[in-house]
DNA sequence: CGTGAAATAAAAGAGCC
DNA sequence: GGCTCTTTTATTTCACG
């Protein structure tokens, strides 16, 4: 869906800015093989077009005292459109959910949730997300181990 | 777990550097209320130290052609612990998988996996994910809507 | 632990190939 | 579409409170 094709050049910026947001744009250019104004111009364009949305940070939750997190599925009452419209509005609302889909299969929403330790997850499931409107069923998945931390996305696929 | 505690100054170049990794140290210096020179100063210790792990650009997934996201519940055979060790490795190897965690509950791993489409996501399956050793049962939930996109960890609970 | 100032280096934007 | 040059701006280092 990009409005502009990317090509070769792009892929290279998208993917070495993924790596390091902090890449100057000499430092950048050297490495995908352009001179710096071609290249500022190109990330302004990828920046613009809302191919980059932003650029972040990286905590590591534990040294910011977030041991704990959660995948929290939610299944919400049908009946209602409504309620499933509120129910969006607010979880999106609550600092401790980090990101939330509507999803298929056994629940309705998949939340990813981070707390401290247990006990800011019980307060957060019992004194926040069980008095939401319209939840029907919760189903916690703690996560035990991270295996493969939020990574880059996968650019092989755009050709060229 | 932080060695240094880190203070409401810090609490604030975190927030705002997880909002806008491209920040000049003048601009968040600015915002934190601090002069420059003591703000580069911490921040180089909020990176040294591990608390910041990296700056990264976030893309838009739609606008890279990958319109697809999956959470997937895996589970492997207990029997050998061998397994379980593999299928981590293998599968933090795995461009579509951008991220992964051994978790409690039904699945013993959720990852979450990005496609260009229905046709990717049945080759990564078919092909990829079913061939890995160990692998029993497989669960996938599509994403239909973004409730909330991955958002900055909240801090709130650093007290000061 | 914080402030202020000066030198180095990069970004931004002009016009040109 | 890419390149060079100039102006503007930030980063860095150091001396000081």
């Amino acid at each position: 869906m990009p409005k502009h094709e990317l090509d070769a050049y792009d892929r290279r910026i998208l993917e070495a800015l993924q790596k390091n947001g902090r890449l100057t744009n000499v430092e950048l250019a050297e490495q995908i093989g352009l001179s710096p104004s071609p290249c500022l111009r190109r990330v302004r364009m990828l920046e613009e077009s809302g191919v980059i949305q932003g650029y972040e940070a990286r905590l590591a939750p534990d040294e910011v005292g977030l041991g704990l997190t959660v995948f929290v599925g939610v299944k919400v009452e049908r009946h209602h459109e409504r309620d499933a419209d509120q129910f969006r509005k607010e979880v999106s609302a609550l600092p401790e959910v980090i990101a939330a889909h509507l999803v298929s299969g056994e629940s309705d929403f998949l939340l990813q949730v981070v707390v401290p330790d247990l006990r800011g997850y019980e307060r957060f499931l019992l004194g926040t997300l069980l008095k939401l409107p319209g939840v029907k069923d919760i189903r916690s998945n703690f996560a035990i181990q991270t295996v493969k931390p939020q990574s880059p996305l996968p650019l092989d696929h755009l050709g060229k």
